[in-house]
DNA sequence: CTTTTTCCCTGGACGC
DNA sequence: TGCGTCCAGGGAAAAA
């Protein structure tokens, strides 16, 4: 499912190839890509808009338009963006396809149909932005306080405070188990029990894991593939994504799984251990957890 | 306010 | 082989 690196590698290959072309036609097949707005009008609106440039934010695709206008594209679980200048075959799953104005053609594919895409207005996007998505973890104002911060006076699950968009944007499933296994932190801790440590190690491993991901253009279980059709690599190099049963790379002990914030958890029970039973006193841990300056 | 649950979708895996 | 059931999960919305 595409995720921070995998949204990143498809802005990085889609970013030559859009950046001055113009939408010459414009097909919405599946109407539940605009919804509540009519596929045709959508069509129609994006026709002749030529592409300034491509960006990203979180999980978020983002075609900024000459006119300032943006297309904001999210692929959610199976959603895929595929470029050819020769050509595309059929494809059952297509939702919707761009002709551009050198001949190429750009299709959009959703197996499970949960993709979105919006057009915006000129200075509508950090509205709809804001209140959505948390800091960058690969920028520089991500640091270890910063996250301290974020996740201070959060008693929720570490993992489902790092999967909240609103903490850190383009964390998913996969990345966050990854994280959390290099940073040897128990999914289960509550967010708020953090000690400076290991902040520090779950800043690192969310930045480690995530420029991993980058490095191989992301995984590909099923559904994503790179805007050529290529796949990414990063899904042989899990430690513990979809790994229940096997060794842990660290310390050989069968990675197990459990089930966290509704999602599939996987993590290593020796590396990352139990957080402590919650008993009476476990809200306030201690003085020396509280963050200051790490 | 925070946190949890439900829902949307389809196809692959699995049991019988 | 064919069917029924479960599972995968991002994020909006509803419920707790």
């Amino acid at each position: 499912m595409p995720e921070l690196p995998e949204v990143e590698t498809v802005r990085r290959r889609l970013e030559p190839v859009l950046t001055g072309r113009r939408f010459e036609r414009v097909e919405i097949s599946d109407p539940r890509l605009v919804r509540p707005h009519e596929p045709d009008e959508v069509a129609a609106e994006l026709q002749g808009e030529r592409v300034a440039s491509v960006e990203r934010r979180g999980k978020y695709l983002i075609l900024r338009f000459e006119t300032d206008r943006v297309l904001l594209i999210h692929l959610r679980m199976t959603g895929s963006l595929r470029h050819s200048s020769a050509g595309l075959d059929d494809d059952p799953h297509r939702r919707a396809l761009v002709k551009l104005d050198d001949g190429s053609d750009v299709a959009y594919r959703d197996v499970r149909r949960f993709g979105t895409w919006l057009l915006l207005e000129p200075g509508e996007l950090d509205a709809y932005l804001a209140p959505r998505l948390g800091e960058e973890p690969l920028d520089a104002p991500f640091t270890a306080a910063r996250l301290g911060q974020l996740l201070a006076r959060r008693r929720a699950p570490v993992k489902a405070a790092l999967l909240d968009q609103r903490t850190l944007a383009g964390m998913g499933n996969i990345y966050v188990d990854e994280a959390l296994w290099r940073a040897k932190i128990h999914p289960l801790r509550p967010a708020e029990s953090l000690e400076p440590n290991e902040l520090r190690r779950l800043h690192r491993a969310v930045r480690t894991s995530l420029e991993h991901g980058l490095a191989r253009q992301g995984s590909t279980l099923r559904d994503y593939k790179l805007p050529d059709g290529a796949s990414g690599s990063m899904q042989h190099e899990f430690k513990v994504y979809g790994r229940g049963g096997e060794p842990c790379d660290r310390c050989a002990t069968p990675i197990a799984k459990i089930r966290v914030a509704g999602r599939g958890t996987w993590f290593c029970p020796t590396c990352q251990p139990e957080p402590q039973a919650a008993s009476s006193s476990s809200s306030v841990p201690s003085r020396s957890s509280r963050q200051s300056s790490v």
